[in-house]
Parts: C-alpha cells; structure tokens; sequence
DNA sequence: CTGTTAGCGCCTTCAG
DNA sequence: CTGAAGGCGCTAACAG
C-alpha cells in the first residue's frame, strides 16, 4: 500500500510552495504554465491523489449532498435518484445515499448524519414531513430540498408531482370511457402529501361526474403488487362489481389486471386499469397498462438542480423556486376500455 | 442559520478540555459519569454536532465506503444496493454511490474520486474488470471488494455467482424437460465474468445432452426487455422454430414471452421459456417466469461483510475468504413445458 | 505569479 | 480521570 503523499511532498519535488501546489491543482489561473507543468509532472511521478476530507475541513466545502431515500430498490425512488446522481454528476457533486424506509425515526436520524457529514446540501424523499423533521432541517446551515414529497405548510422547497391532479386525470380517463362503477386501491390514507391526494383525486373526479362515492369501492394497499392482487379479490367477490379499477401506483395495478386474468376476466374488455406512476414495468406487461406518468427522473433532476441553485446562492431565499410542481402525463395504452 | 459549534465552545460551557469532550463523543470509557453528564448537557444545550470531516481527517477513518454500480434504476444493481446499505448501516457505515455507466473510463474516474474522498473501503460492481482497473484498484490504500462481478485473474476480492453454472443448470432445465432445439437470448459476449460465461455455460448444457450448437439459435441481446421482443421475433421467423428459448437475463425472458403470446402462441405449451435473475418482476408476469434465482441482496450484503473484514484486518491478507460464490437456485414457475 | 502563515475542527499521545 | 499541545492535509488571505 503506497505510503499517503501530500501537497507538500509535491510542493519539494516540483521545488514550489504548497501554496502553488494548490493552486495548480484547483486550477487557479495565476500559475505561470510552466512552473503549471513542473506540478503536474511531479504529482504524476508521485501519484499524488488530493484529500478531499482536508480540502473539505479547510474549505468549508465537500462537493457531496446527502440523498435520503426510502428504499433504492424501488424503482420509483432509483429512478429518481438516478436523475440525482446524473445532475450531481453534472455539477461535480457527489451523492450519499441512505435508505431510511420512510421510519420517521430514522430518517432523522440519517439527516443528522449526513449533516454531520458535512455535505453541502441534503435531499430529502421519504414518508411524510413532519414537524420533527421541518425543525431537524432548521437546524441545518445547509439548503434542504424535497424530492417527490412535501410538506404541508410548504414551507421547505420541494419538487413533485400534483398528485390530486394526477389522481384525478387518471380517473377521468375511466369516466370519459362511460365507467361509473370505478373502484379505487388506495395507498395509505396517512400520508397527506401522496396517498390521502390521491385519494382526494378520486373522489374529486367522482364528485365532479355526479357519482356517488361507494364504500365498498375503496380499499387501501401497500403499494406492493400482492395488495394489487388482495385488494382485486375483495373487489371480485363483491355483488355489484366495479367496471374499473383506480390503482394508486402501477404496481397494485399491474397486480389487479393479473388477479382479474388469473380469475378468467378480460383486462380490459372485462374490467379497466388505470393507475399513476408510469415504472418501467407498466409496458412490460399484457395488456399494457395505461397510467399517468409520473416524471421520476426529473423530478430527481430538477431537485438537484433546485439544490445547486441554493448551495451556490443563485437564488435569494429559495421562496421563487421554491414549489416546484412539474406536470404529469396520462399515457394510453391497453387497459382501459369504453364501456 | 445556526453557526457552527465546536468541540470547543462545549468544552467551554461544560468547563472542561477539549480532549474531554472528545472522549465523550467517542465513547470513551475514561470518563467521570459526572462530567459525562455535564458534558451531555453542554452539548444538548449548544446543539453541537460533531464535524465528521474534522474528525476524518484527524483520525484517517471516514466511516463511509465508495460503491460504483453500473445503474441505480437497473432493478439487479439496486437490489444489491439495498444489501449493502443494510449491511453498512449495521457496521454504522455509510455509503457514497456512484453511477458509472459500465463505461470503463468513468469507473476509473468515480474510484479516483471515492479514493479522494477517503472512503474505508470501495466496492466496485460494473462491467469487465479490466488491467486498468485492476491498477487503479492497486493504488488504493483501502480495501476493494468486487461485488457481481470478478476479475479474471481472481487477484481481487469478490463476492458473485457460479454464472457459468447458473446459465448450465438452467438450460438442463429444458432439456430435462425434453427440449432439443433450444435457442438463447444472450447478453453481450465480450464480458468474461458474466455474459460470456453465461453462453458457455449454454453451451455446455447442450453439449453434455449431445445437442448440436445451431449458430441461428444464438442472438446478442443488450440485457433490456425490447431486445428480448426483438430477438424472439427473429427466432419465429426462423424455418425450424426453437421449442424453448433460455434468456440470458429476466428481462429478455419477459420480453420473449410478451412477443410469443403477441404473435398468438400460448407459453408455455407452445414455447418454454427460461432465464436466470430472479428479478422481483419475474413473478409479476403471466405466465410467472421459471428462472434462476441469483441472490443479489446477499451478494450485496456479504460482499459488503467482508468489506468489512477487510476494513478492520479482521481477516490476514483476504486470501482466505476472498473469492465468494454464492449459490445460485432454480425456481420452478410456469413458463416451461414438458415436451 | 508565488511564498508565508494561519487556521479548519477534531483526535491522540503525553503528562499529570 | 483530565488537560495541553501537536498535528491531520489543505485552503485562503496577505504579502511580496
């Protein structure tokens, strides 16, 4: 293992001041190109690597943002984090990334690590916000973002969909093809920014039809292709079945139209899918499913962008950007059917 | 904003050293419970929180390890993500993570970077392991475990599967099932550790039962479910059709399967169909895929174990437990027929 | 254009 | 059990 060697044993070797050392290597322009060219060849000849942890004690700086996240296996959220790390990447920052599973619990908890950690700004996507977790980014000296989710006063940047809005273009889609008997697998009904719109949006688009919103035509999931499954077996045994079924995220949904084809239905001659989200996997399945989609890596994206603009203070107090709401998309495919 | 606190000021409101207040941070047992109290107290009052770079630099341990991955949002890399984080954040490390594309050139970069960064330790999964990684895996003063993936000289540390095996024992799962014209979807053939050896290990297979290789049963794919419809497509329009098609991958096989039913044949009665993976995806299509479980969590996780091992010299000079093969496993669902 | 000099916030001997 | 002092490797004025 090669012995650590450092701006100073470049400094020697090339028979300039670390101070020049520096410079060269953060491509200060007040180097005459020759000495330049001494420094680099003797970094090269002594394999010199900059530490970034003493750049950063010194600088104040670690070019790296904190990325919490609920589960970088789903691929809702490593799509996002994939347009993190891209325009991270693009801006020269580096990305730490932890898994919190929308624990409140942990989730401060890795937010203060990360803080401790000194990064340079934290993105946020999890559960849901709240008043623990507004004062733990108080007490941040760094800018803060949220990502896909928000807070319900508002009050903390953030970047997401409407997802009411998505909710309930996803359920007009099933009205306007002459459904009324639409049943809905819900998320949770906890979480104000994400499941509980969603469900404002179906009932909405009810409402604004004149249909009566039907107990039995509502179930809550987990999000998980089995409660899909569940949930669509519930809505089978009923005695006056539904015609169509809102599913929260594709996932449930791609799990409703298996239980319907498993069950020797028709999807969507039978019964209709819709849901929201647009994963990779809502055109990997048969009948394709129609959904609205959700711009997941742009929404990654354009937090991080959000996040440089506020780490390098382009932006006054983060109050114009701030809200970002980026618009969602219903893509036709082959579940749903006029009726 | 808060301003900074430091290791000095709560010295200051504990009335005690510095060295104190270190002590107690870092656990140190030498501590009067009382001053520990009243330093606990300084500390809540002042809302300090330790600077980890500072403390990085001080002690040369950064508590976090660099992961370079091909792709967040590829379902397989993620989910040995999610082995790893968990794993890391059980031995309270965290996790910088970077893509790379399999693009040779930026591996080489991120790995430079995360060594710049000081990571404890790197874990590398992406495409080949070539000469030019292996040297930059050598300047590095911290331990490197490959993670999916093995270089071919078996000098570095590496957790992964038997791919060879694994493409063999599920091909022998068509013949087994009486299949002879068995063609293969497979991934690029330039990489040695994976998707070369999972064509060798077709071969092998079909080798052993006495099947001729048939050059028109063999097309390169690139992995992703539209290459899987299209090389299917070509594979029906051949005159003597397989009867089974072994993918090199999950996805491919989804896509195999959704061109067969589009072209109106019935999987498995009309055409079997086989991959290795086990993506979670593999169960959520009809029919549900027979495939090859390959545990990637657990290749992440223990991959990230020894990482460890290596991380504190638990283990001499990682010779020993350096090369993990992780076992792979059929997992008989529904698209093969007997024949 | 280049060198000198202070720190950055903390850990870690070494004394006491 | 506790304090003092010297770095860790680098950046950032400040001189020249």
């Amino acid at each position: 293992m090669a012995v650590t060697v450092t701006i100073y044993d470049v400094a020697r070797e090339a028979g300039v001041s670390m101070a020049t050392v520096s410079r060269v290597v953060n491509n200060n322009p007040n180097v005459k190109p020759q000495t330049r060219k001494k420094v680099f060849e003797a970094i090269e000849r002594l394999g010199y690597r900059p530490n970034a942890v003493a750049r950063g004690l010194a600088s104040k700086k670690t070019t790296t943002v904190g990325v919490v996240i609920p589960d970088i296996s789903n691929p809702i959220f490593s799509e996002v984090a994939r347009g993190i790390e891209d325009i991270a990447n693009m801006y020269h920052y580096n990305i730490i990334l932890c898994n919190a599973d929308k624990k409140k619990e942990k989730e401060i908890r890795v937010i203060n690590t990360l803080l401790e950690k000194q990064v340079d700004g934290l993105l946020f996507m999890g559960g849901v916000v709240t008043e623990d977790h507004i004062q733990a980014f108080k007490t941040s000296s760094v800018p803060v973002v949220l990502c896909a989710t928000a807070d319900e006063k508002h009050i903390i940047p953030s970047v997401d969909i409407d997802h009411e809005k998505a909710a309930y273009d996803s359920v007009n889609v099933l009205i306007q093809n002459g459904h009324r008997n639409i049943a809905m697998i819900s998320g949770t009904l906890q979480d104000p920014a994400n499941g509980f719109a969603r469900y404002q949006g179906y009932r909405r688009a009810l409402e604004e039809a004149g249909i009566p919103l039907n107990e039995d035509y509502v179930r809550v999931g987990n999000y998980r292709y089995e409660s899909g499954l569940e949930v669509t077996k519930y809505f089978l045994s009923l005695d006056e079945r539904p015609t169509a079924i809102f599913a929260a995220n594709d996932e449930m949904a791609i799990g409703a139209i298996h239980t319907l084809q498993d069950s020797g239905l028709k999807v969507p001659d039978d019964m209709s899918v819709i849901s929201v989200d647009n994963i990779r996997m809502a055109s990997m399945v048969r009948p394709e499913l129609t959904t609205v989609a959700q711009p997941m890596y742009d929404i990654g994206a354009v937090a991080m962008r959000l996040l440089t603009k506020l780490m390098n203070k382009e932006t006054k107090d983060a109050s114009e950007l701030s809200q970002v709401v980026l618009p969602h998309e219903v893509i036709h495919r082959n579940s749903v059917a006029q009726r």
